[in-house]
DNA sequence: AATGAATGAGGATTCATTCAT
DNA sequence: TATGAATGAATCCTCATTCAT
């Protein structure tokens, strides 16, 4: 009975523990997608967690111990349901175009995320370099793969490098453009079939052109 | 003569005035640059420049005053170059190609505009978007005027939209990418070239592929 | 016991809460005795306190708080202790003669109160205006409870105002003249008597007049 | 002929000097009466008098000194005008109600008196003392005046002291009182006739009381 | 482990005054 | 003498962090 007793305790307290700690970092992530990492105080992220300021830093050293675990912890999310939803896809395109959707339809379920991960590149710019070297990496070897199988033009590494964050950063992008005073993101169809015109075919007719007029900033 | 004289005296103070103002607002782009807005105390920006806090409230009525005016003054020299760098080109992937360089070049010349630009969207978001305002609208007068001329393909408005946000998502991401510790950026040939041809080409190989790995994320 | 003990406890959290918010105030409260409002700095309050300048903020939202505090709090004591004084007399006039009296021995007993009432006028005018209504309010129903009682004159409300105005005044500016440096207000007996015989009968004397010489201010 | 123009010359030197002067002080008077002596900085007055800041220390050592300036000068202005108003009155209570009534018809005048007035005694209390000594020892001696002429109560001047300051007293709060929020002061007659009549006969009525309730503030 | 009060460094801003022109 | 820019001291307030209970 004592030992149960102590041992349900003992889980308990652990499990407890990891409950506080799970309410402050979803208080965190939440106050960070409202207002931002600059005013997520302390004070606005215990609160929404019900706890006391001072119980903050019984889970985390300081306040950029929180921030620098945000952007990990949600971009592995991210990660992860960007591959469970691309998982049914078989050749390049398709892969680009269900990963590409589902980008969006993750930010549509967690819509602090994109706010936490644009502002992260200042305020936790460790974490965001590790959130990239991720991406990145895991894109760099889809190209790979794709150039192996001849679906994509066969291009060096060196050449990949750039085109992974031409990709990515046209995510990130076009997710601040779409997204509502809300903060709920609706990405119209033309975006995704241009996106994927693009990636196939480039932009340019296939006719002659007429004349050329001014620059693309002119 | 007297007249010439007082003239003179008259510019002159008009003109240190001039001049003490354009010492604070370098001053505090390159603070910024070095900093971040966050850290751009006006501590900081008059010691810089050499004068006396209280000076700095001669000139601007509070700091956000000078952040919201940051963008918009260096982003007028930015498009300015860019657009003299372009002049000469005649094809539409040619204006692309000189305009997409300029953007580095100028990078190179003012190091401290990236960390400027990128922060604005959190730090002084009101010229943030009036600068995206102005990027994207002159780039889609570009656009529309290439598929006037047939140089590119016939799309409509709301695909050229997403296209100039990723074109301009693409600068920024490859600038950021290819900056160093010390702020000098130094964009790879290789970049330049992947990105003219994904314009011109897209990605896709043009023969069939062998087989499909996992998707981009993966 | 034990409930006993945790009362105990939590009532010393509670208990010193309090004594610091009150060694606030009452550092406040002399400060501005002293220094006047506009001295009355954050620094020279939390310093009297023997507290930390941001410990005050825990305790008052701004410093215009704590003096918004200040007449409420000090006149209701004074108008304890003044009822107190009054508590035993019978005839208007001698209600008169007491709360006269207790005034001053109020201020005896809390020589910054005339400071802080005073100048609230300019630094806190809302708790000012609250204060007067207050005390011209309770004298008015004074004034026409003796009315009623038939022990003053048959005046009009209308007449009854600025003579409450008069009243209070006269109290203000005597305590006023009757301070000597040191904030320690004597009133001297002669102005009592002045003070009740003015009241009981006014000024004229029952003799035929000589003849007239210049005005009051001449 | 240039001896002449010299004297013109210097005369409208002085003369200027003068005006400058004057109409800084005026500014003064107008900022301090609209603001307060607190929200009256040198920018707000050399800027209602259309001269540059510095101008000011040409006329003024400091702010401190116009301010201390400003009560003496409107002070004796309003002497005078209260002299004249009540040359006419022949008895004591006569002088009293002239000279009662052009107190408010000065600050009919010039409404942003009172301000200076009643702050003064917090920003200029050095010129706050010295106005009241003007006043009171006027006022003192207008009492003697009509104490030998058999007018009023025998009185020592230990009696006649506090009297003074219950007179004033009373002028300055029914002033504040019966100022609107424009600073247009309106005495009601009923005012000026219970003043007379505390004057003239007291309080107290002729009949017996029947009973008494609570004191003044009870 | 939870609490929440105490701390104090740090920063923006104001404005009287000085001073060179 | 008029000007108005430069100065810098002074002050309120915020908030991450510490710590006693």
């Amino acid at each position: 009975m004592a030992a149960m007793g102590r041992t349900a305790g003992k889980k308990t307290r652990v499990q407890r523990s990891e409950e506080v700690r799970d309410a402050l970092f979803q208080a965190a992530a939440e106050v960070v997608g409202e207002y931002g990492y600059i005013d997520a105080s302390i004070t606005r992220i215990t609160q929404r967690a019900n706890l006391a300021q001072g119980t903050f830093y019984n889970y985390f050293a300081s306040r950029q111990e929180i921030f620098d675990e945000l952007l990990p912890v949600l971009g592995a999310k991210m990660l992860a349901h960007i591959r469970q939803q691309a998982s049914g896809a078989k050749t390049f395109l398709e892969k680009e175009e269900q990963s590409f959707r589902a980008f969006f339809s993750f930010l549509k379920r967690m819509p602090y995320f994109l706010r936490i991960l644009n502002e992260a590149e200042i305020f936790a710019p460790k974490a965001h370099r590790q959130h990239f070297h991720n991406i990145t990496g895991g894109y760099m070897r889809f190209l790979r793969n794709a150039r192996k199988n001849g679906e994509i033009a066969n291009l060096g590494d060196e050449a990949l490098e750039p085109l992974v964050y031409m990709l990515i950063a046209t995510r990130g992008y076009l997710a601040l453009r779409y997204t509502d005073e809300n903060g709920v993101v609706n990405l119209p169809e033309e975006a995704v079939r241009m996106y994927l015109q693009l990636l196939a075919k480039g932009l340019l007719s296939r006719e002659p052109p007429v004349s050329a007029g001014s620059g693309p900033l002119g």
